[in-house]
DNA sequence: AATGAATGAGGCTTCATTCAT
DNA sequence: AATGAATGAAGCCTCATTCAT
């Protein structure tokens, strides 16, 4: 009824400044939203799903989001960021290109251990528009940061030659393969994060020379 | 004489025999259900999409398939026939367990090229109960093949001793990857099939090694 | 392709001539649906189902009868014609009131045995016109005579002062109601045809009284 | 304080609690369709129909009930209760069985005044299982007591001999038989409630000695 | 901020009817 | 006459989104 910030009042969703605690929901369906997609995809994730998952009523969805798309979006631009973020704490720039892009593979791998939801993402249908558009944003710019390092590795001769978008594509669906694998259980409970870090930098080392 | 004989009189799908032109209709409809599948995914492909795309009416697909599910199911089990015939076709008994796992990577790039939908048809979303029935009776076989083969290889000493579960993972993320970006045109034009294949093989070979 | 008989060609289904052969058919249908219909009601019953259990092809219905409804219309018509004669036939002009009311409910339950649809199918939905239509086309007709004897009863003070409608509608209901649970075996099976029908007109005739 | 109760989350329907205002809505839906369900039967009343008489959204339906199904399950057993009740009102254990099965027969008549679509739901077409098991529930109930109440007539004398089965199906078929009439106008403007009340508990009286 | 009821577009499926043979 | 494939309208149900409180 009394409204502390006068202009609070009905403020559309989009561009609402949250409290603290606001944020704290909102990052509960954040959270509750990457899990459900990536076990059943886009499409077959309700709103409910997501507002029960996240312990909130359906009604509150909108209050944090315009859409369901929006909160897709927002889902995958943060991962984004943390990923990069992850991978550039390992960023050696005085390292050979196979190692960068070793590390990086590694790097991205153990990411996903805290994240596992992060590559699901990434395969998910392209119904909605929102959906395509996020994944388009970013679509390509993993493959050609790694093709970069690919030549640069090739001309200094420490990768074979071969075009350098089949090299990539080797290199981020090795990653993305063993992150998926790893999520589902499909590796087994014996392999820690640390034996699949170890596996995957040697396996990308050894493809690309 | 005057009868047809009663349990094929007005059996609207299932088991019933379908005439030459009915399977004609049959594969019109599985061929643009697997394409669709593959493009946008299982929930987000409509039966009228599919219709629509086989030209025929909505009310047809019913004549032919009792849900979408069955169809799906349908599809997959006979993708994987052909791709078990693929591979069994590369089968060179004599050959050691790395050149085989090579071989039937190659084969199942191959493969792929004609029937590009394979693959993403595993990835699709698991709501649907018949979804997830085909997908599981079908999963880890082709793991546990290849895992097989990795430890014959590993005795040989010819394969870098691991979890064989990782190695096989790795081994069909490679191809399964490989397969997704050639099919919606992450490699460019100017990679061939012939390319694709040469290249998996050497990629799957030296990483194994 | 040759035609014997050049005026059959694409002949209309509502006044063609039907061979003796097509006679027999047309009466499988009529069977089969009258089954049908009082199992399970109109909208319930399927084409499919009739034409399955008539042991034809679905197509073949609509060379006999133009739509679902003239079928049942047909059906009712019949049915109709024929318990009038089965009532007719114990007809005794010179019998009291009560009398005559007696044995007609009694004619009634012994026809119903051998057509045990009959009485079904007046409680069917009235979704479809030509059902409606049909319906009221006969409604009335059984009460108005029943009621008419009812006031012939009480003009010769056999049968006691109320309300003939009331009265008539006792009579039909009672008839109608153990038809029903003769035919859905409610009755059990030890009762026969002889008892029910015995039982019948001793019932109307002392609540008659 | 933070959470509500989780399980009680968006929980669409069953068992959840409603406020007054859903008892309401609820009420309403269940009234509209036990009138339609009585006029057309169950198969050709669309839910939009339902919804439509009592003035609320298609979709809601389905927040008050999970299928068409399951809401005219609850109309037969909440009906069922209340006749129930209406029946023990009446009940005088002191009196003999004749005035016991007449009292009943009547209660029943006079119900049905104010609850006109009950009995016909008793004979509504039985495709759905949720239908059918709801019928199948309570199916002989009344059959039963009438029956013991014969029974127990025909031993004190009181009931003329004759299979209880057979007598049982007159009495309640005649109610019903009645009930219809009065419901759907058959018997006329100017019969009371009273008259027919006091005409059935004669005609039965009558019929049973 | 938060709730949960309300809305309606849209998808899956059924089935009466038509059509080519 | 007879078949069975083909069509499309219509019904049930789901679910993203909005609204009153």
């Amino acid at each position: 009824m009394t409204n502390a910030s006068a202009d609070s009042i009905d403020a559309p969703n989009d561009e609402r400044q949250h409290t603290e605690h606001g944020l704290e929901r909102k990052q509960q369906l954040l959270d509750a939203a990457a899990e459900l997609f990536a076990d059943r995809g886009y499409a077959a994730t309700r709103i409910a799903d997501i507002c029960t998952a996240a312990g909130v009523a359906k009604g509150l969805f909108y209050w944090y989001f315009p859409t369901k798309g929006a909160l897709f979006a927002e889902l995958v631009r943060t991962m984004r960021l943390r990923l990069r973020r992850a991978q550039g704490a390992v960023l050696d720039p005085d390292a050979d290109a196979v190692t960068r892009i070793a590390n990086g593979a590694e790097a991205s791998v153990r990411f996903m251990a805290d994240h596992a939801a992060y590559f699901a993402l990434l395969d998910v249908e392209r119904t909605d528009p929102d959906v395509a558009d996020v994944l388009d944003e970013g679509a390509g710019v993993y493959l050609d940061d790694v093709r970069r390092l690919v030549e640069e590795g090739q001309r200094a001769g420490h990768i074979a030659d071969a075009p350098s978008s089949l090299v990539a594509v080797g290199v981020l669906g090795t990653v993305s393969s063993f992150s998926n694998s790893y999520r589902n259980g499909r590796l087994g409970d014996d392999v820690t994060v640390d034996d699949l870090a170890a596996f995957v930098r040697r396996w990308v080392a050894s493809a690309l020379s």
